[in-house]
DNA sequence: GCGATGATTGAACATTTATTCATATGATTC
DNA sequence: GAATCATATGAATAAATGTTCAATCATCGC
């Protein structure tokens, strides 16, 4: 609590401009309401566009061009079957970010 | 990996609104290069203002602003010192959560 | 008090962002 | 082939965001 400096100097040696962009990306990808519901929901399992819009009470539209975004952060992944795409989480990484994130807001 | 939805369920049961828009907020704060750069400069210790600007390479009213979006989110802390103002990392917080953004970025 | 330094504030501006709307593409069913 | 369903896309709009600029407040040394 004193000295913070001295606990995070091991973990944090240096963050360069580059690491620092890299890394509000990250965190941006989490930063708005809508897409994290639907990571919230994908974490039960992979869906298609509609029932997550269903579930949002979103329009389908919306909720595409968030998925889209997600996508291109590569936190989710997305396949075809017949007329329906199945989106589902990419990796683990940004769940266990997610978790963290949430275990902090529930806890205060 | 095949199944997300089942390691998942256990620690994400339900995430409402509320709890969406509190998460996107903690996540939004990080979102930023200039923010991100202040969290981690500030790890090595507290600074006053001028000193953090010098540092980023910003101006000192850019600075100032941006530590106010900070302050307001919880995440740092002031005190004054003469006509110096003093910012530290409030809580732990949200250090480990961004410690553990930076373990994803440098481990990719 | 006066000038200089450190910090905050508010308005302005440019940029980004999220949603809506309309439209297009692709696949299925009849 | 026509109609329908599921999704994607692009333009448009409104809202939010980050920085700059100018002005202000507070504190220190002279």
């Amino acid at each position: 609590m004193d000295q913070p400096q001295e606990s995070c100097a091991l973990s944090l040696p240096f963050v360069d401009e580059q690491t620092a962009a890299r890394l509000a990306e990250i965190f941006k990808a989490l930063s708005d309401p809508t897409r994290v519901r639907l990571i919230a929901a994908l974490c039960a399992g992979e869906r298609c566009v509609h029932e997550l819009a269903e579930q949002l009470e979103m329009s389908q539209s919306a909720i595409s061009h968030q998925l889209r975004t997600l996508r291109q952060l590569h936190l989710v992944r997305s396949h075809k079957e017949g007329r329906h795409v199945y989106y589902a989480l990419d990796d683990d990484h940004v769940l266990t970010l997610f978790a963290q994130g949430l275990d902090h807001v529930q806890h205060i």
